[in-house]
DNA sequence: TTGTAAGCGTTATCAA
DNA sequence: TTGATAACGCTTACAA
């Protein structure tokens, strides 16, 4: 159907050989030649065959873009949107395709036949599919890679993109002391995850930056249980133990939010609140919830960056990149009247 | 590096064809050879190039998604997320790889590259990206592709998938008019899409259903002023003109709630609402919102499996697959004491 | 500056 | 049931 390289050749009177050299634009060539057969290619419409370049050339200008499937809450939401994006608009910058595939985990799955096959030539992956027989395998087959996300083991010697979880919890409860708050609680569904420990130990030290003693400092882990914590919270608020907390996302701000609501307790009135995760709900809730925004685009534009330079400059020093959360003051951490009195 | 078919062949002392024989699977193979050359597979940790496999099958086994660039918002939230899920898991299910791109529009572009180098073997693409020069080239070519969404032009003559936006305005309009309400106004920031259009005419068709007249039924499109819709809607609730809203979005939603809060018009008590879109706002809304929910997994899962169809059977008749809403009935939508009195 | 020829790893055709 | 051999379209020594 289409032409190949040997039809442009035979229509300009040259070699093959000649037509790629062009096509690659490093060798030499006379002025004359090239232009009779960029001619040529334009008059045949002509278009390189990426599967015989890639086959030639060992190579596929394509890289792979990992997803947790199991996760789809979490990574379908702030993860992805954001950083896919980014990733593929640095993929593209750079001449390369990006490709897309859940880890199925298990039975050699779908990220081994990538490095197997040769399908892709590096990979981003997830901090949650880092286990030992994948990196042991990557690092056998030097396959370029990097991990999305501060990963759980071998975090000193994987190269990896993460937010700055430790800076935000630290921005956050900052800002809640700095606004008078004085008895902040972190709330979390969990502290087992690395980005919850990190925040946590954020929470942590921006009291100790304050000098204020951390003895009666709560951080309430609730799983599933929204009607526990609420319960926990309003205790907290009517006992004088809290007078405000920090949420480790929106959903959890959400009940918090309509739980305090029912109790009339009112926000920011006898409660404050700071969020993680400005993005989606934050802005729209009553009162608008301050945030710690973090920038997933720049994430995953990181990330696609890192991994195109190791690919082709085979860089050797690991690196770690953390990236800054801003703070988006709203309605919700201000000092009230009723909060004083 | 790698093994190669050779080296199969080498230590099991037969030929390439037939290593390559049993790799695929279906040609005749005495059982023993079979099995000796798979041990010797195993032994040398033997896995199959996909690169020449492409190359030399002028395959390659992925597909690709093209997503809208300048759609940043509307793409990356409602269709993406779930319906790029949905598309990688028919993808994967089939042995396919999923691509992403963005359409980079103007200049030849990632899509046309797409298909002169032969990168994949069919197309998804967003009806944003539909215009007469890309599917002609594609015809021309016969390049498998599907559209995803009702495309403005050539929707007689393309294979699309969309949600059955005229559907769901009837079902919501249907819904608000059985629960008592009789002034229903459409909001929408505009009506030029196929997908407003779509839901207008539903909007339409609903009240014609129930036999109510259309004379007194409004339509406010109100761009990006949402100001200037509140007061529009406040006007109408007051001037009896509206009791209740089917909103064309979520952020739509949000505002004309926050307004009729500010106006002290209460929802659903002077103003009934139903919202488009269910996810991610309407269930943390006060109150939470009725909505049309659009099944996006389903639209993506739909629009691979169509495409992998044609990629293999090669299939001819033109499809068009609409798929059903379901409207979620929660407290915006109920009729309260307020109304009737 | 250009051409010749080998090679990338697999599949397909033809013969045996 | 198996083996030789050509072919896929391009790149790259090496030679000229």
């Amino acid at each position: 159907m289409g032409a190949t390289i040997k039809d442009i050749a035979k229509m300009v009177g040259v070699s093959a050989s000649t037509v790629s050299r062009v096509i690659n634009g490093n060798a030499a060539i006379s002025e004359e030649t090239r232009t009779r057969i960029q001619e040529a290619m334009k008059e045949l419409n002509y278009h390189p065959n990426s599967r015989a370049r890639n086959f030639a050339n060992g190579i596929t200008n394509t890289i792979a873009l990992v997803i947790d499937a199991e996760d789809e809450n979490t990574f379908a939401n702030t993860f992805f949107n954001r950083s896919v994006y980014a990733i593929e608009r640095a993929a593209q910058k750079n001449g390369y395709n990006l490709l897309i595939t859940n880890d199925m985990d298990e039975k050699g799955s779908s990220i081994t036949s990538l490095v197997y096959e040769k399908k892709v030539d590096g990979l981003i992956l997830p901090s949650s599919s880092i286990r030992k027989k994948l990196t042991d395998l990557l690092e056998k087959e030097q396959f370029p890679f990097v991990v999305l996300g501060e990963p759980e083991v071998f975090s000193e010697k994987l190269d990896w993109v993460d937010i700055n979880n430790y800076e935000g919890g630290k921005k956050a409860v900052c800002h809640l002391l700095e606004q008078g708050y004085k008895r902040v609680a972190f709330v979390s569904e969990e502290d087992r995850t690395v980005f919850a420990k990190r925040r946590i130990a954020g929470f942590l030290d921006g009291f100790r930056e304050k000098n204020i003693d951390l003895d009666s400092v709560e951080v309430l882990i609730c799983g599933q249980d929204y009607r526990g914590l609420i319960n926990n919270v309003k205790r907290g608020v009517e006992e004088k133990r809290i007078d405000a907390v920090l949420c480790s996302n929106n959903i959890l701000s959400y009940h918090i939010l309509k739980g305090m609501r029912e109790a009339k307790i009112p926000v920011p009135g006898k409660l404050g609140m700071v969020t993680f995760d400005n993005y989606p709900l934050a802005e729209y809730m009553e009162p608008p919830l301050t945030a710690v925004d973090v920038d997933t685009y720049r994430l995953g534009e990181i990330a696609a960056d890192g991994l195109i330079r190791k690919i082709n400059n085979r860089e050797v020093e690991r690196r770690n990149v953390l990236i800054d959360t801003e703070l988006i003051k709203r309605a919700s951490s201000e000092r009230r009247e009723e909060q004083s009195g």
